[in-house]
DNA sequence: ATCTAAACGGATAGCTTTATCCTGTTCCCA
DNA sequence: TGGGAACAGGATAAAGCTATCCGTTTAGAT
């Protein structure tokens, strides 16, 4: 239901919020997030072009969140790179419809709806925050960093 | 973020939901419902196999609803032709997490639970009974034939 | 200045979803 | 019992998503 590439974004950006104020490149991101890092590069460049993460090129650069955990949402993350896209008028296009759906797809952009709300709620601090016995995309429970070997 | 097919589902469904009793042939229902015919025979096909439509071959045949519109959910339309998959497990397959799942996925795994219990609990008869401007699928406020020409 | 590591960008390939077409199969009716 | 109407199902095609590869550009370090 989300694509693959959300999924990607998503881990990308807890893992850099995990990281803040320093960057990493594209490939310590892929290790630890476990995603292709060639196609992982085009999702950053998504993101980057969104204004949330920026890239440094040469020597020693690499990727990194251009706001604070506490100021990026999931919602951002997703709009970024795959935008939910609401039901804003009839799609079978009935003039009669206009711009009111009927109740078949007013229940679907419902959903839609939920689903953005509970995103938009949502920071990435929150999610680094929370209590867990599994650290965000962390093999070892407790400690904050996947790539240590 | 919902598929094709689901979208185009759900309007047949519905098109038949308000048509119980009689059965209608896969061309009506792709007029009515705007869907391409070909692919439109596919979809219902999915739903024939998941026991909510028969398909009556011959002539005079079409399909026809297996259930009454009280009994029928969104969610059984949805389950039928494209299942939201929840996620059950880390998708990064971390040993550690097994089971329970990060925040992140958490998260992620309770919008589509919001989306499933929202499903669940929408049946047809609910879409058609609701008062509104625009009857489902129909383009004349308050008539429910599209097809009438 | 040169070397090197890194993001950037384009070209390409494979897979899945969406869509079409055509043939077969079934069923009712005359 | 033959014919037509309708679903069933396979083959095929188009489009989008996912993924890879490779050359280019950039910037820092030496």
């Amino acid at each position: 239901m989300f694509s693959q590439t959300v999924e990607y974004a998503l881990r990308a950006v807890v893992y850099l919020a995990g990281h803040v104020g320093a960057s990493r490149t594209t490939e310590q991101v892929a290790k630890a997030t476990k995603v292709p890092h060639a196609y992982l590069a085009k999702v950053l460049h998504g993101l980057s072009r969104a204004g949330l993460v920026h890239g440094q090129r040469g020597r020693f650069g690499g990727v990194s969140l251009l706001k604070t955990p506490e100021e990026i949402t999931i919602l951002e993350v997703v709009k970024a790179v795959d935008p939910i896209r609401r039901i804003t008028s009839c799609p079978l296009e009935l003039a009669s419809h206009g711009i009111r759906l009927c109740p078949l797809h007013r229940r679907v952009d419902n959903a839609l709806a939920l689903v953005e709300d509970a995103f938009r709620k949502t920071t990435l601090a929150e999610i680094l925050a929370e209590p867990s016995e599994s650290v965000p995309l962390c093999d070892f429970p407790g400690r904050h960093e996947l790539e240590q070997v």
